[in-house]
DNA sequence: CGTGTTTGACCAGCGC
DNA sequence: GCGCTGGTCAAACACG
């Protein structure tokens, strides 16, 4: 967003006040706290977002963390493994690491996990740009799995989404890798303030 | 026309 | 080797 003729009439750069942070729906967004044993589940332990929580040079790098005291962190940002029905993703590996040796050490390097939230949508508004490349049936589910990859040139992440047989109403959303470019929704809504810090910077 | 979705085909890993 | 399963590819299609 560039000043223009045709925004005389408003302010530039924009008010802090006219400020918003992209609306957290408790359906849509769950965070989870890394500290709680990894089998809990927690979709709609949802803190609201306020700007001071929010580790915006991490944020903005795309690797960083956001929440009160680091102790919540967006799943998003989160590289560590989380929850899956029998324990987590990395307990997993580690056992199989055990019974099969070491392949599966080069099988799995890429940052991976999961969190469940409960929604009616399948597609949760992450604030990234996915593209879906395949949806594939899966044994004991009722539900198709499907597979989506980040549409940035430059990223690889991929994410895969399904619903849980034994609760329709929880969708099991499962992140591989993580975002080497920012939020783009992010970035749009903090670029006024960007530009405002910038702007005051020269005083 | 660009972008995203659908869907059948294909491939790799694994167990038997 | 064969069948099963999960993951990916890519052509066809839909949509704004």
């Amino acid at each position: 967003m560039e000043p223009s003729a045709s925004m005389d009439s408003q302010l530039w750069p924009p008010p802090l006040a006219s400020l918003q942070l992209p609306p957290l729906n408790v359906d849509q967004y769950g965070l989870f706290n890394p500290s709680l044993p990894s089998n809990s589940v927690q979709p709609n332990l949802i803190q609201p977002l306020l700007l001071q929580d929010i580790d915006l040079v991490g944020l903005l790098s795309g690797q960083g963390g956001v929440g009160r005291d680091n102790k919540w962190v967006a799943p998003l940002m989160q590289s560590a493994s989380l929850v899956s029905e029998n324990g987590s993703e990395e307990d997993k590996v580690n056992k199989e690491i055990k019974r099969k040796g070491s392949k599966m050490i080069k099988k799995r390097t890429r940052p991976r996990f999961e969190f469940q939230t409960r929604s009616a949508d399948d597609i949760l508004d992450d604030g990234y740009r996915w593209r879906k490349y395949g949806q594939k049936a899966v044994k004991n589910c009722s539900y198709p799995r499907s597979y989506y990859r980040c549409t940035h040139h430059t990223c690889n992440v991929k994410k895969q989404i399904q619903r849980l047989s034994k609760d329709i109403g929880i969708v099991v959303t499962t992140y591989e890798g993580i975002h080497n470019h920012p939020c783009e929704k992010l970035m749009e809504t903090l670029t006024p303030f960007l530009k405002q810090m910038q702007f005051l910077a020269r005083f």
